[in-house]
DNA sequence: ATCCCAACTGAACGTCCGGTCGGTTATTTG
DNA sequence: CAAATAACCGACCGGACGTTCAGTTGGGAT
């Protein structure tokens, strides 16, 4: 019987389930890498002996999987939800931004690690296969708002969508979630530095040109 | 004797040297992590046995130093480069992102590999100290070119030079220099994207408006 | 022809790696 | 109190790891 709720009644020994472990786990994995990080140091930061590790996972991979899908099951999701947007594919596009930088940020961890994978098993490969099919859908959506006249037409499209998310998985190299900063604001940010640049735009109409010249 | 030019005369049974080596081991190193390659799978992909490797390095690590170095003392140069650079700061700035762009084409193998060293040796620790000085000097110019105007005010300096040159950097992911895709070209396509963004630009000047509507 | 020298070999070494096994400890349920 | 349940321990295994060492190979220079 598995409480619905805050399962604060648990059978059995106290200790890491399957899930807290995985939380150090990944934790660790990001920290050291998950190749320069062995079963015994990843004991000794969760205080366990090495082969207790082995009752909640079947092994090192299985901590990797399931780590990597979930950091694909949202992006997907998020995928999906923006592709529901009714209108402009450039709205999609935008809104995927957003629900990505969302994603990233709930799931930060996982996201980094996702990213790190180099494809030395199956399942980094499974997983690299995976993450290449979200860029096509990207890269399919920023063709598609291109072809709509909304995304600047002196830069290939594919190049764009590269380096719009480019940018925003730069985020796991210094994003920390202790900042009160949410993942909305954050998002914000984000669309503004990708849609319009990080120069400072020209007022839009010319006839207000009461600014002042600096200090 | 080392002679000056094309070096094709050269004493001994002739082999790898050790800038030679560095070239395949940096390559591996790239496919499969520096954590995730063994020194036999690289005397394998070396064509030498393992033992071999060590008559031109004292051992792994000097092959991880020597890469990151090469890295670092490009983008160190090409800050040095870009802060000669007279006039406003925002100039400066996009200078230092097309040198940084022109670096990392010239020396893709060797900046990918920095950008993923996680601080598991001291070799990785120093690497990354001297990476962290580069993006405070990049920090130090946005913040700079916002006091003067040039950049977006609505924006944290702090975080738009970490999108900045999170987008720089993502190019490691993908770009593949067998393209004829020169370095400056893309440097001028980073620039665009990142100074003004992946939106269409409104024309600039409103009487000009005979655009068609599409096919 | 011979010397030099850089490149290279093969067999070890101690250590660490991921993983296994049989048994133990602590908590909830009835 | 047992019974059920879940977490955990310590010793161990075979193999892979980075590195060492005493020698060997092969081409350029003289």
């Amino acid at each position: 019987m598995t409480t619905a709720d805050g399962r604060q009644t648990r059978r059995g020994r106290p200790g890491y389930d399957k899930e807290s472990l995985l939380q150090v786990a990944v934790k660790v994995f990001n920290e050291r890498g998950y190749d320069g990080t062995s079963m015994d140091e990843l004991s000794k930061r969760l205080g366990i002996s090495k082969s207790a590790i082995y009752h909640h996972v079947s092994g090192k991979d299985e901590l990797l999987r399931l780590a990597v899908d979930r950091a694909l099951d949202g992006l997907f999701a998020a995928a999906e939800q923006a592709m529901a947007v009714e209108g402009r594919a450039v709205d999609r596009l935008e809104h995927l931004v957003r629900a990505s930088v969302g994603v990233l940020v709930d799931r930060l961890p996982f996201v980094t690690l996702l990213l790190r994978v180099r494809g030395n098993t199956t399942v980094e490969r499974r997983a690299m296969a995976r993450r290449r099919e979200f860029d096509r859908m990207v890269a399919d959506l920023v063709a598609q708002a291109a072809a709509e006249g909304d995304i600047r037409p002196d830069v290939d499209p594919a190049i764009t969508s590269r380096l719009l998310f480019g940018m925003v998985n730069s985020l796991v190299e210094w994003y920390r979630p202790q900042g009160r900063r949410s993942g909305a604001e954050l998002a914000d940010t984000v669309c503004k530095i990708a849609f319009t640049g990080v120069r400072r735009p020209r007022p839009p109409d010319p006839q207000s040109s009461a600014v002042s010249g600096g200090s």
